[in-house]
DNA sequence: ATGTAC
């Protein structure tokens, strides 16, 4: 790979990256306030940095490298229920979940409650958007890459595997900061931030910090609902006290930095955390190295072999139902950009990131839920 | 990514 135009020290853990998402981090690294940067081995381009990069600046916040998904992550809850059990009932649950989670675009009838939620800090811009249907959108799912799966793993203990994030709310934070930010007041590509201690940058992280809970909630709730269907066919439950939580789109002070994941999980020395492969090669469980030359930080996933189009154009229905045989999921036109043929080899990637995580289990789906 | 887009 070209060596990069810039003084600013980075690392990048990817064997090779499109050009065009070279450029991104080339030039997220040739601002005057950026410190460090990483590229995770599923790097590929995004909006105004690549998703899968790592960029640590001197107190500026820039919420275009956090991206419109504030807080999305993943939640992996162990449980007790039987494998073999669940397996059994795989068909019926799938409809149930179905039932019981919106996805895609639909959202509940009903709010759900959350009652921290009157209590955390957030400007009165994020106040009124909440308000406007917020609780509604919690234990909904969403679309693209977002998924929910259930697992097992070497040692058949299932698993409740959820990857989904701030909803509307997160993207109505993201586009509203991004038009502060921007000096034309549109949202678009470039490195435009804030000084987090300016009224703008406090603002923001005071917001994120909020549609960061959010996602985490959301995702609970999500699970939540995952074990009250699987407990209505089989006896268990989730140890919720073991409960994982990783964002991947965020920002945070750490290390005397500010660092910005858009599409890389936070991987601190002794960290859990979850790295979601493909709908039939299921997630890992993983144990942060705390590596520096990465911002302690890992991939969020296997990362995109093909565009969405690209995927549905060139992908077959037949080779991806013989793909996930033994899988119960969605398995049609509508989901083929999401086929693990779409999606780079997670064992791969997994591999190029020995120094960043150790693997702990592997989760192999028994079945996936998507929007 | 998004009760869907300059």
């Amino acid at each position: 790979m070209r060596p990069l135009a810039t003084r600013t020290p980075y690392h990048i853990f990817a064997s090779n990256v499109e050009e065009a998402a070279l450029r991104q981090f080339e030039s997220a690294l040739q601002q005057p306030f950026t410190l460090r940067g990483a590229l995770m081995p599923d790097a590929h381009s995004g909006y105004a940095l690549p998703i899968g990069a790592v960029v640590a600046t001197a107190g500026v916040v820039v919420p275009a490298w956090v991206g419109y998904d504030i807080g999305c992550g993943l939640c992996a809850l162990p449980t007790s229920f039987s494998r073999t059990a669940v397996q059994q009932v795989a068909g019926a649950l799938f409809k149930a979940l179905y039932q019981s989670i919106p996805v895609g675009f639909a959202h509940n009838r009903a709010d759900t409650p959350w009652p921290a939620a009157a209590s955390l800090p957030a400007s009165p811009f994020l106040r009124q958007l909440f308000g406007q249907g917020g609780l509604r959108q919690l234990g909904s799912l969403g679309s693209g890459n977002h998924f929910i799966e259930i697992g097992h793993d070497e040692n058949d203990r299932v698993w409740i595997i959820v990857h989904s994030g701030s909803r509307a709310l997160g993207h109505a934070v993201a586009s509203h900061y991004m038009r502060l930010a921007s000096p034309d007041g549109k949202p678009r590509e470039g490195h435009f931030g804030f000084n987090v201690s300016q009224r703008n940058g406090r603002n923001y992280l005071q917001d994120l910090a909020f549609c960061l809970a959010f996602a985490l909630e959301n995702r609970r709730e999500l699970a939540r609902r995952v074990e009250t269907v699987i407990s209505r066919h089989c006896h268990g439950a989730g140890d919720w006290s073991r409960l994982i939580n990783r964002n991947h789109n965020h920002a945070e002070y750490a290390h005397n930095l500010w660092i910005h994941r858009k599409g890389a999980t936070q991987a601190e020395a002794g960290m859990a955390g979850v790295i979601p492969g493909n709908m039939r090669d299921g997630s890992f469980i993983v144990r942060g190295k705390g590596h520096p030359a990465a911002l302690w930080s890992s991939a969020h996933g296997a990362g995109r072999a093909l565009g969405r189009q690209q995927a549905r154009r060139t992908l077959s229905l037949a080779d991806f139902t013989t793909s996930m045989q033994g899988v119960v999921a969605r398995i049609e036109a509508a989901t083929l950009d999401e086929a693990p043929a779409a999606y780079k080899d997670i064992h791969q990637v997994m591999a190029q990131q020995h120094d960043l995580v150790e693997i702990v289990a592997w989760v192999r789906p028994i079945l996936n839920i998507k929007g």
